[in-house]
Order: C-alpha cells, then sequence, then structure tokens
DNA sequence: TTAATCACCTGAGGGC
DNA sequence: TGCCCTCAGGTGATTA
C-alpha cells in the first residue's frame, strides 16, 4: 500500500527510463479509476517528449510536452517499466508506450487510484493547492507542528495524518513515528507540548528516511518500479504486531481503531 | 473551521 | 471445495 516512501522509490525507478523518452502511444485499457481517466490522452500526448518525473505528496507528476499526467496510486497501485509486448494483466489499466521499446504500466487491483492531465502548473490543481509541506522538508519542523495544533480536539495520529498539516505520512507511519517518539496516538493534538512536537517532527522525518532508504515497505500490494518488493515492513516496530511484545518493554503492542484505521501503539512506552 | 463519517474497490483470510 | 462475511486502507465529499 503505498505511502510517501513507496511513491519516491516509484518516482526515482521511473525516471531514468521515461525522462527525455517520447510518447508513442498511450492505453487506457479501464478509465474506471479514482476518478475517470480523461478521454484523449493519446491525442494530446502522442510524439511528445517527457521532462521530467516529479513527486508531490504522494502524487507523482509526470510533465510533458503538452502538460503533465498528475497519477496516484492509491491503495493497491503500482507502476512499473516493462518491455511494450509484456503480457497484459487483469489490473493493468493503464499505459504509457515509448519510443525505445519499453513501456510504463499501471496496476491497481482496487482502483483508488488515479489518472488526471493538465496543461497548467499542476501544483496549482484543486487537489495539490492546499497540501501542507513535505515532511523531509526544512518547512516541515517542530515549530509549525506545534503552532499548528494549537486547540486541536483531534487525535495527534489523525493529524498527523492530514495532509493540510503534512504530506505523506499514512497509517502505518503514522503509527511507528508515534512509538518513535513515545506519544500515545490519542493524546489530544492540542496537548502536544513543545518537546513532544520536537521529538514526533523528527520521528516522522527520521521514519520516512529510513524507509526510502529500504525502498519503501512491502505488506501485501507494494512493489516498486522494477516489480521488487520493499524492504521496510522488516523493521516496522509496532504496526501489525498486535499481541507481540515491544521491542523495548516486551509488553505485548496493543491495536486500536482511530478514525476508522487500525491503530498499533505500545501501553507502557507510549504515553 | 473543525471533526466525524461515508464511499469507492478488490483480495485475503476466517468460519462454516 | 465453495460460499459468505469482514477487514484493510488513501482521501475527497458530505454532514453535523
Amino acid at each position: 500500500m503505498p505511502e510517501l516512501p513507496e511513491v519516491e522509490t516509484t518516482c526515482r525507478g521511473i525516471a531514468p527510463h521515461i525522462e527525455n523518452n517520447t510518447i508513442t502511444k498511450i492505453i487506457v485499457r479501464n478509465r474506471n479509476l479514482r476518478w475517470p481517466i480523461p478521454i484523449g490522452l493519446n491525442s494530446k500526448l502522442k510524439n511528445k517528449k517527457i521532462f521530467s518525473v516529479t513527486r508531490r505528496a504522494k502524487y507523482l507528476l509526470i510533465e510533458a510536452e503538452a502538460g503533465t499526467l498528475i497519477i496516484h496510486l492509491g491503495m493497491s497501485g503500482s507502476l512499473r517499466i516493462l518491455p511494450t509486448a509484456e503480457v497484459v494483466e487483469k489490473h493493468d489499466h493503464f499505459e504509457i508506450q515509448f519510443k525505445d521499446g519499453i513501456c510504463l504500466r499501471l496496476r491497481d487491483p482496487r482502483r483508488f487510484g488515479s489518472v488526471l492531465f493538465v496543461k497548467a502548473d499542476p501544483l496549482n490543481h484543486k487537489l495539490l493547492i492546499n497540501l501542507g509541506p513535505e515532511p523531509l522538508s526544512d518547512e516541515f519542523n517542530a515549530a509549525l507542528l506545534f503552532e499548528k495544533s494549537r486547540k486541536r480536539k483531534t487525535t495527534i495520529k489523525q493529524f498527523i495524518m492530514d495532509a493540510k498539516i503534512v504530506v505523506g505520512v499514512g497509517n502505518i507511519y503514522a503509527s511507528e513515528a508515534l512509538f518513535l517518539s513515545k506519544i500515545h496516538p490519542k493524546r489530544l493534538a492540542g496537548k502536544l507540548t513543545k518537546e513532544q512536537s520536537k521529538s514526533l517532527s523528527k520521528a516522522i522525518k527520521n521514519i520516512l528516511k529510513q524507509a526510502i532508504k529500504q525502498g519503501g515497505t512491502t505488506l501485501k500490494d507494494f512493489t516498486s518500479s522494477d516489480g521488487k518488493p520493499g524492504y521496510f515492513s522488516q523493521k516496522l516496530k509496532v504496526y501489525n504486531r498486535a499481541g507481540e511484545p515491544c521491542l523495548n518493554c516486551d509488553k505485548p503492542i496493543k491495536q486500536i481503531t482511530l478514525g476508522q484505521r487500525s491503530t498499533f501503539y505500545c501501553t507502557h512506552c507510549q504515553t
């Protein structure tokens, strides 16, 4: 399930193959993703060159001569570089073919992902314009976390998963970052101390940096652009470890639901 | 403005 | 073996 490190891994994986490459054909096999894939992409992008592949939050931005494709991998999406002749499988919904015989293929079994197209600056798109800072940027820091959390009555876990506060912290890394900073997930955001803000912002940065280094997290669905799984799940300290001993204190990890999402924490270490 | 809930979708896993 | 049910999860839209 792609979170920010998985999207970053994908971005880095596909960029060398498609930057400065020329699109020969776009195939839409199933238009029905989260939002319908726009009609006429092939005529708009055929014979156009791709300039760059970048990432904003969990959105991949593929900038071409005629405009930018905005791709979100949703819950189960993956983008892979393949030979164009590679057999098409059931959930391969979208594909960009290139002059040198490769293709970029989107597979998304649950179809929560999206493929959008804009001619103007993608950062001004309504989905991107109100997003919070990138977690690994200097803009996201303890002071910002403390300031934005004042008077907020939601739990700290739901707060750090809010993309208007900081982008890219999904369910897995939210539990992990709170464990690292020893903060109980049900603590009210408004009650966060300055010291905890410092510890939490640092934990979020560290956990995401580590995950990117390891190539993302593999639980069920994620493989990187070359089809290889990520390895970060081997390092998860609380996520999906309900009942197992805490790596710090040996007390069992507890699972609760917050905001309709599974949440894992140590009742002894996190307060 | 904030918080909570719903909806979208399919595969995995458990129970019978 | 097959059917049914529940769960998982990112995020925009809707409601309170």
